[in-house]
DNA sequence: CTAATTTTGTACCTGTCATTCAAATATGTT
DNA sequence: AACATATTTGAATGACAGGTACAAAATTAG
């Protein structure tokens, strides 16, 4: 009944996704969104309420897009260590293959709105605690298979993965070429 | 010649900085300057001509500031094993002391301004440059004294050292109370 | 075919943003 | 004292932010 939306909300979502993630939130304007999507202010504003309700779901929707991808790079065959690495090779590959340097929308939101926003705040925390989850169970897999050393603390190394990983993709955001950021990956595999 | 300011032009610099930590670039207000600082708008426009230059001041001073403190805390005596750990456990303190959780300034304006803002990404790149090089040169230090593996390639380590700094201190902004920080730090140290 | 429902585009609104300006005020120079 | 210079304040500015109102258009249930 009633009149059906002329587009997808879906793909507005990641529209509205790709231009907060470029801009920031307090940058963007509802103006940047519409020309983005191309979609009118009213319909923007029928189907998604606010500014601030639209960016909850674009940073819902790469938070599921994100998780996804890295669970399914640390859940390929090989060994753990291999998994690791090659989950950090790929994310310094992803970050500096993006021309806009947008690094991970994650962080950058941590780093924008943690101050003032403590719904937000608690979303970007539950992301981080994903990561270091798969993290931790990756580096207990490679403990059982004795590639890494049984008696460090698979909890406190998983939180160290993860704050290396997010040094990473804000180092990814202003690094000039590929060498500081595959020197850290070096570093951080070798100190495994 | 002329009537003199009435107010210190550093000390409004310094206050231009709390409240560009605090809330970000995009999100301060000239009004929220003139708030915090106790002037007219005239005066603010008069004597820093736009926000944008302001912050860059503001910028400039955070980066004396925090050099100065991180740099004094890395030529305390002690091993050089021991001044990192006490460099890192210091900027948990810091960070997690800071009601507001404000986290790193730069690591704060990478993440908001580096894709569209190259003047300010390049001051931010040679802070972190700076602190890195802070870093190897402890790292040095420690190697010819035989606390840290000579094999090791210290450009690396130090690379790896400031993403794991900048991790932290992205997490020390989400971080509900001090494990997961505490427990970054002793797998960084632990795996140095 | 209509009634009911929803979307859409345009126009509009109020408030604020970043900046400028005029006038008043305070100093050094002659 | 008169003047030139510099700074202060606070009002004024044009632009745009974020959001709303509304009538027309589109769809479906009955």
């Amino acid at each position: 009944m009633g009149r059906p939306k002329q587009f997808d909300p879906d793909v507005a979502v990641e529209r509205a996704m790709s231009v907060f993630w470029r801009k920031g939130y307090a940058a963007t304007t509802p103006q940047d969104l519409v020309d983005e999507i191309g979609i009118g202010k009213g319909s923007l504003y029928n189907a998604f309420g606010s500014k601030h309700a639209l960016f909850e779901r674009a940073l819902l929707r790469y938070r599921d897009s994100q998780a996804a991808w890295l669970e399914e790079l640390l859940d390929h065959p090989g060994s753990a260590k291999d998994r690791l690495r090659g989950a950090l090779e790929a994310l310094v590959e992803l970050d500096l293959g993006d021309p806009d340097r947008r690094g991970c929308m994650a962080v950058n939101t941590a780093a924008e709105l943690a101050t003032s926003d403590a719904g937000t705040t608690d979303t970007v925390r539950k992301m981080f605690a994903r990561t270091e989850s798969a993290f931790r169970v990756t580096i207990e897999e490679g403990q059982r298979a004795g590639e890494i050393a049984g008696g460090r603390d698979a909890a406190a190394t998983a939180a160290w993965l993860l704050a290396t990983v997010i040094g990473m993709r804000v180092l990814a955001k202003t690094a000039e070429d590929a060498t500081q950021l595959r020197r850290v990956v070096d570093a951080a595999m070798a100190s495994l």
